[in-house]
DNA sequence: GCTTGACTTAGAGCGCGCTCAAAGCCGTAG
DNA sequence: CTACGGCTTTGAGCGCGCTCTAAGTCAAGC
C-alpha cells in the first residue's frame, strides 16, 4: 500500500503520515526499489490506537513514549499498562467535567429558551435562573 | 478587586486575564487613578462561563463572537441561544467519541492486566484480544 | 527618602501539532 | 518521447492560546 492509499484508509493526509514517521509515531516503513513507503495494512491498527490516544487527549509526546516502550518488547508490558492506566484516569476526570459543563451549558440554553418565550412580553426576567445580560463584555 | 486577586480568585494568571481584554474576551476594565485595573466580583460568573466553553472545547473566535453579541444587548438572546446550542451538540458528538475511546482504552488495558498474570508462564497469547506486540514502531 | 512589589503597556516568543514549499526522482499512459 | 501525477527529502511556516520580557509608573512600609 502506498502512501496515498494509507491516507485515504486512515484518514490522515501523506504529509502528516511522514510526519508520524518523522518523530517516530509510525514505524520506518519498508521502501520500494524507488524509495517510495509500502505500507502493510496492519498499520492500520496502530494508526486507529493513535486516534483514540489522540481523541482522549494524550500528547504526542506520551504517545511517543508508548512507540517507544512498544518497539523495545515483551518486557515493557506492566510499563504500557501503567501508561495506559494513567491515561485512562486522566481521560475519566476530564469526561466528568465536560459532563458537568455540558449540564451548565444545557441550563443556559434552558434559560435562553424560557427568555425567548416571554421576549418583550414580561420584563421580569427570572432573577433566580441563570443571568446573562452583563455590563459592555468584548466592548 | 486588582488584578493579583481575580488572578486567585479566577484561577487565570494576571497575564491571561490582560491578554482576555486585550482580544475583547472580558470587557474594558474600569481604571483606579493611578491606571490601574479593579474589577467588580461579578466578572467573575462571566470567567466562569468562558471556562466551561473553554473546557468544552470551544475556541476563542467563537466565544469573541458570543461576547460580542452579549455586548450588542437584547437583540442577539435568539443569536447567542442558537451558537450555544450549536456548540452543545458538537461537545455531545465529543463526548461519546471519548466514551467509545475509553471503552476501547479499557479493552486495551485488561488485555495488559491478563497478559501480565501469565507472563512468562503462558506463549498463547488470545488472538481474538487485542493484541499488542507489532513490528518495530518508534524504531 | 528609598526600597519593594504589584501594577501598566506593546510586542516578542513559545510549545503544540501539524501543513506546506521547494526541488527533484520515478513510472505509467498517450 | 514526453508529460503527468505521485512520490521523495529537508526545513520553513502557521494557527492557537497563551506566556513572558522590557521599560516604566505608582503606593505603601521602613
Amino acid at each position: 500500500m502506498k502512501i496515498g492509499d494509507l491516507a485515504k484508509r486512515s484518514g490522515l493526509s501523506a504529509h502528516t503520515l511522514r510526519y508520524y514517521e518523522r518523530i517516530g509515531l509510525l514505524p520506518y516503513a519498508d521502501r520500494d526499489r524507488s524509495g517510495q513507503r509500502d505500507y502493510d495494512a496492519s498499520i492500520l491498527e496502530w494508526i486507529e490506537f493513535l486516534r483514540r490516544l489522540k481523541t482522549t487527549g494524550m500528547p504526542i509526546r506520551d504517545m511517543l513514549r508508548y512507540a517507544q516502550m512498544r518497539a523495545d518488547g515483551d518486557e515493557t508490558f506492566a510499563e504500557r499498562g501503567a501508561l495506559l492506566r494513567e491515561h485512562r484516569e486522566r481521560v475519566r476526570t476530564h469526561l466528568a467535567d465536560l459532563e458537568a459543563c455540558l449540564r451548565s451549558l444545557d441550563k443556559k440554553i434552558a434559560f435562553y429558551g424560557k427568555a425567548k418565550q416571554r421576549k418583550d412580553a414580561d420584563d421580569g426576567l427570572p432573577k433566580n435562573d441563570d443571568e446573562d445580560t452583563a455590563p459592555r463584555p468584548g466592548a
